[in-house]
DNA sequence: TTCTTTTGTAAAATGACTGTAACATTCCTC
DNA sequence: GAGGAATGTTACAGTCATTTTACAAAAGAA
């Protein structure tokens, strides 16, 4: 997992680093607002801390510009402790909202929240463990292959959230696969069969989603 | 969407009741942690927001015990605020923890988090997504085809508004399309029929408006 | 290599949605 | 209350989207 850190106190970027470093993150930090958002369009970030004052852009600013394409999470960090602050956060798209000073075991822990890192997921009686790539359902063990094992890891990653077919395409097979969207349909097809009918729920001329 | 709110201050349990009654929440009280368990055992609650110290059983050991089996969401409540209680929180499952005192609109804006319901709009008893075209009656989903869903979205768009039937084709067919008006009729006949008969009004020799 | 499993595509079968028409009901005017 | 106009309701067939089946190519395993 990829982390982005971005606070202009050297101090508090340098604690942070070693606490994610620590648990396997991969870390890069940043000082201002802009180098974070040079760091965001050149690598795969799956998660930015935002401390909300900064040099050049502010976390607000770069929370919004982030949120715009990509399906990345953002937490923003700061001193100010109004509500007015945190409230306009979350309405701009911030995921959460961590007031210095903080537990950095905390701030870790909200993290992996927002990452959904615990290892095993569930969706009604099918549970699943991603970094073994095992399936369960009610005690029952799964053969999954890797294509339906992908499609139920993106479900479980966006979940109730309707994917268009060509959504899909691009989370499994890469945003420059050329392929057919009815694909997707076989593939939905051949893992209900073995994860049960009534877990991916169709939505007629539009996509898929988690029923739950 | 049904919220479960468990707090033994009569104030406090008053206070939250009426905001989330006001953003269409169905809202259950309880003063205690057996009563709390008590209601969720017996209705179907999408998010439980637990005070941790409370009689009887403690918000911790009720948002275990609802973590069990069920997909809910718990947001535990707290006066207390050394980290170690917020990362037990965390890690037993809670959702998301808020510290008192707090300010009501952040407490709403992180339970809508929680609950993935950013853009939801709400006629009545009825909500709905736009951009997941997802739709609610009381708590339950509802099914909309995608005439029935944009139609709608147009109400929604237009509130109180009277749209003539050519105004609805134009609307939702396309300007450019020549068809009976009368197919409004029976569109907006299969919508009452999904979201209840008291929406949508009907103006004599005009057209139709939400009834609000 | 040969055999098995997985994968992508195509085409047939199924099922849901849509628009129209015909009939029933309600509302309004006289 | 009768008659006429507007709306509500139901039924149906054409159309379109999805599901299902089948098959051959590709990838892996033996």
């Amino acid at each position: 997992m990829n982390v982005l850190i971005a606070d202009d106190e050297l101090d508090m970027l340098r604690i942070l680093q070693s606490y994610f470093k620590k648990e396997g993150f991969t870390v890069f930090t940043a000082t201002n607002g802009s180098e974070a958002l040079d760091i965001f369009y050149n690598e795969k970030i799956d998660l930015a801390i935002l401390d909300w004052m900064m040099p050049e852009k502010d976390g607000i600013t770069v929370c919004r510009e982030m949120k715009k394409n990509q399906k990345i999470k953002v937490l923003i960090l700061t001193a100010r402790d109004t509500g007015e602050d945190e409230f306009i956060a979350l309405s701009d798209g911030a995921d959460d909202y961590v007031n210095k000073p903080f537990y950095p075991k905390v701030l870790l822990m909200r993290a992996k929240k927002l990452l959904q890192m615990e290892s095993i997921q569930r969706i009604n009686d099918v549970s699943f463990d991603i970094s073994s790539k095992r399936v369960w359902k009610s005690g029952e063990e799964l053969i999954l292959t890797k294509t339906e094992f992908e499609l139920l890891r993106i479900f479980s990653q966006n979940r109730r959230q309707i994917l268009t077919r060509d959504q899909l395409l691009d989370l499994i097979w890469g945003i420059d696969y050329e392929g057919d969207p009815r694909t997707v349909d076989t593939h939905i097809r051949r893992l209900r069969e073995k994860i049960g009918e009534d877990i991916i729920q169709t939505h007629r001329g539009v996509g898929y989603s988690t029923r739950e």
